[in-house]
DNA sequence: AAAAATAATGAAATCGGTTTCCGTTATGCA
DNA sequence: TGCATAACGGAAACCGATTTCATTATTTTT
């Protein structure tokens, strides 16, 4: 390993001038800083990061949590868009990302002692954050962004639910929809948020609503079951699922039943990710800025690691509405 | 921070005696190291990782590299799987997982040096292994693994993708087509293989094949667009994609031309992850076993790191053909 | 020309662990 | 009782950086 004494004697400069001039720093000779600029390259220095660490107190390492129902699990196909952006824009600015886990013993305070061991600066969480393992990691000192996080210990970034299903709603109620059965995930802001959208569109017309049936899934064998269960009990000119995977199970059930998507019944879905770009025809949905969110979160978070920002904000990147032919108007 | 020394401190006995009585080594008295793992926990004593690797060299501390068509993308929906597997085990085994990047300055040995850097026990790579960056870091002294490799610089996992796909043609010959379109995908080791277990298919039964089509996709549009040209030339009884994303899009290209799925043509793709399974009929695959390639990659790595392990072995995971209604059987 | 201010550099302490080496005490054996 | 050996515990060096503070050289001020 080429250390910062080698360059150091390569050099002919002290160690202390030598990291003076690769961090940037005032106080050195413009002409020094080229020399040993000059003999890093020529011998190969890459500095080495844990040292930094120890003595900097700041490791350039963030952490990201995928907490699912309890468990640690990195498939999930939205999260992972975000945790892409989230990546690229933190890598730009020196960071690197290391993947939490609940380390050999597991016990209390799993995700903190972890983040303390490898000293990161910073966490990404993605998931669950009801779990206490996840609340302890949001009380601690250790700066964290959450995505879809409305509580008042961290900040949050989320899509602007309420509005882009009250709008979707109200779309589908001015193409003659009435019965519109809107499937949601489970209970929590987000949930709230839509299902609030979906009450205002029907109480801006004076209509009156269907329930809506509350499911957590993001599954497609669990979203056919309840499909195949309340399709036939409230007969819906229209459906909503609360995401993609819900939606295709959805979907597959309805052609099970016999029924054509859209001409016997429209279909929305919310995140329009690849499953309802595939899937014919291809979803309505209120497609989430993934991209946006993990932008977002990502300069919030080095906002607050790097410039002391401790506002505790609620953060709306806005979603689209994508309207295909899985919905179609109703005649008079 | 709670440091070893104030763990010294607490308990009585010498940050030496400490340190060997917490990494278990022989030459404590069981009663001392039983005080002094009670004194830890006392004052919530953590472990720092960086200083820790600074001395040991070694960091407990794995790198991934996720490295798709030049560039660093999470959302590989294959590869994510084999990543979730290949955390869980190592985690187990005490690692920590940092996804690689470029770094800021990005030039020759980008990858390489970033391993220095955090002084990376070992790397995973996942993807094109064709590019520089990627061979220079197969080739440096850091020890890696890769999936789907079969050069002679590092060890490889992959599927029986020979044999299985013998299997499945000779299956489909079986059935009755004869005239089966194999799409291809990019060239590689794994395509080749493809290609000769479809090739001996028909060689084994003394039948004339169609030619393959070679494109590299992972894309649904752009295998729509090779289907709706190459059906109406080559008029396939069945049709066999590279990948569910290829295969998704074929299945709708397929429909939009007014044709059924099984009726009119069979479809069979390999993966067979979420997108072959939500799609109706849900298609017929050669299921490659995720997890079983996370495992092997796992502990082929820690073998590596931990046991001197020098092998450059081609490691082969058996893989599933999963037949379902997308494939019928011709009449005479 | 002397005094003061400024710029450039280096010596040394420090971060929090691990590890080598050595001294002390306990134990076994004759 | 005396001596060799083993077990235990501690002092100190070290890993590779950063940072404070002192020192020297240079420039500016009076």
């Amino acid at each position: 390993m080429v250390t910062i004494y080698d360059l150091s004697e390569e050099s002919g400069f002290s160690p202390s001038t030598v990291s003076k001039a690769l961090n940037n720093y005032s106080g050195v000779n413009p002409a020094t800083r080229e020399k040993i600029l000059l003999a890093a390259k020529k011998i190969g220095y890459t500095p080495n990061a844990n040292a930094r660490a120890l003595k900097a107190k700041c490791s350039k390492n963030l952490g990201v949590l995928f907490y699912l129902r309890n468990s640690l699990d990195l498939t999930h196909y939205f999260f992972i868009q975000v945790l892409n952006e989230f990546k690229r824009v933190t890598e730009g600015r020196g960071y690197d990302i290391t993947l939490l886990s609940k380390g050999a013993d597991a016990g209390a305070q799993a995700f903190v002692k972890h983040c303390h061991m490898r000293q990161l600066d910073g966490v990404l969480i993605l998931g669950d954050y009801t779990s206490d393992l996840v609340q302890e990691l949001m009380i601690s000192d250790i700066p964290c962004v959450a995505i879809d996080y409305a509580g008042d210990l961290i900040p949050g970034v989320m899509s602007d639910n309420y509005e882009k299903t009250r709008a979707l709603v109200s779309e589908l109620i001015g193409m003659g929809h009435e019965r519109i059965l809107f499937f949601t995930g489970e209970f929590n802001f987000v949930t709230e948020e839509r299902k609030r959208g979906y009450a205002d569109a029907f109480r801006e017309v004076n209509k009156e609503r269907l329930p809506c049936v509350e499911a957590r899934y993001y599954d497609a064998d669990l979203s056919a079951e309840y499909t195949e269960k309340y399709y036939p009990a409230l007969h819906p000119t229209a459906i909503i699922y609360p995401d993609d995977f819900s939606a295709t199970g959805g979907v597959n059930a309805l052609r099970g039943m016999g029924l054509s998507v859209p001409d016997d019944v429209s279909v929305a879905t919310f995140d329009g990710g690849v499953l309802s770009r595939v899937t014919s025809p291809e979803l309505t949905c209120v497609r989430q800025n993934a991209e946006g969110i993990g932008q977002a979160l990502a300069e919030k978070l080095l906002r607050m690691i790097e410039c002391g920002d401790d506002k505790i904000e609620r953060i709306v990147v806005e979603a689209q509405i994508h309207f295909t032919e899985s919905c179609r108007r109703l005649k008079k």
